[in-house]
DNA sequence: TCAGAAATGAACGAGGTGGTACATCGCAAG
DNA sequence: CTTGCGATGTACCACCTCGTTCATTTCTGA
């Protein structure tokens, strides 16, 4: 049954909604397609299960981070750092959140936890954010909301648009210090953009 | 037949390649489907050209933007705002992107002037970047790709991921102060960046 | 053991979809 | 006038895809 999300995960990111073949889907696993719809009821639900289960995944993975550990510039580098990382070593997730951008998040609203399941990624960001003022290190006045979105914006770019930019700018994602120097680059950014 | 490729834009964008349907093309046009395949040959031929189309007219803008004029902050400074209102102002443009993407680029491969189309893009950057150098208030060592693509995730993210964003962390993109102090800080960000 | 519920298999159908066949029209050139 | 070619309308088809119907099996609890 988890085994279901995973391969439905893996369809319905490589082709999209509409893309997506639900045969297809049944004929990956042992059961068939009968099971999918006695478990989820139609393509859609099956759609917004995988959804919810991308979402909580990069959350309890993101919550293991013990942040508050560390002096906050660091705790900024180190969460910065991982969400790159996390956005690399997952496209589908991505994938997802651009199919569900496609259908302007008409799917994602029928879910009722999705919205608790991201608070705590905020109020992680917004202690260090608060602890870095208090140091005299960080600039006050950072709205963490804002930081989140930048923060998501430049990890999430190398990862949804690398066929089209690689293709105009010729830059291979595959070489590994292109993505190394992006990865700095990314922290760099963040990190200037909060300091006094 | 211009009109072709804006009615096509609008529903490609709007449903992406496999949600399209080219009788719906049709109708919402005067001329048949059998047009369609007439000068397109097929539904992913339509879809190329009108790929192509929509980064030929983002160029085509952005080159009139006379950075050249202004001194290097001010430059990067419109240089970014402009991108960031194209995209608000061009939703369909990401939404094509995205799909593209999804696709793993393999439609804007078949195109041969692409490429081409872009350089200018990041040859107007340089140029601000350089003369910023030499004027002493950026730093040096800046690569132009890297700060275009960070230019152009900051800017799309708040379009391409809006839905879900917005349904996440309950901010309202419709609201002209949220876009504004958006805007303002993705600026910000972007020229702490390449400041000394 | 047995009743009832949960899980599953096989096959199919109704509707939709990309693409085509064929005939026709309009118009420019000779 | 007529020849030829680009443009267009109509109808159609072969195939695919979601979702269902009906029957059957496997589990569970008393």
């Amino acid at each position: 049954m988890a085994d279901i999300l995973e391969v439905a995960t893996r369809e319905l990111a490589d082709k999209g909604l509409a893309g997506a073949r639900i045969d297809v889907i049944a004929e990956a696993m042992r059961t068939s397609k009968r099971m999918i719809y006695y478990y989820f009821g139609s393509k859609e639900g099956l759609y917004v299960a995988v959804l919810e289960e991308a979402y909580r995944r990069m959350r309890a993975i993101e919550s293991q981070l013990q942040l508050d550990d560390l002096p906050p510039e660091d705790a900024l580098r180190k969460l910065v750092g991982f969400t790159v990382d996390y956005q690399l070593a997952h496209p589908e997730f991505i994938r997802l959140v651009m199919t569900e951008n496609i259908h302007r998040g008409e799917y994602l609203r029928q879910s009722a936890v999705i919205q608790k399941l991201n608070v705590p990624a905020i109020e992680g960001l917004k202690r260090v954010l608060e602890r870095g003022v208090a140091a005299g290190v960080f600039r006050s006045g950072l709205d963490p909301v804002d930081v989140h979105m930048s923060i998501s914006a430049l990890s999430v770019f190398n990862v949804a648009n690398r066929y089209t930019f690689s293709l105009i700018f010729q830059r291979d994602f595959d070489v590994p210090a292109t993505i190394i120097a992006r990865r700095d680059s990314i922290i760099e950014m963040v990190v200037r953009f909060v300091r006094r």
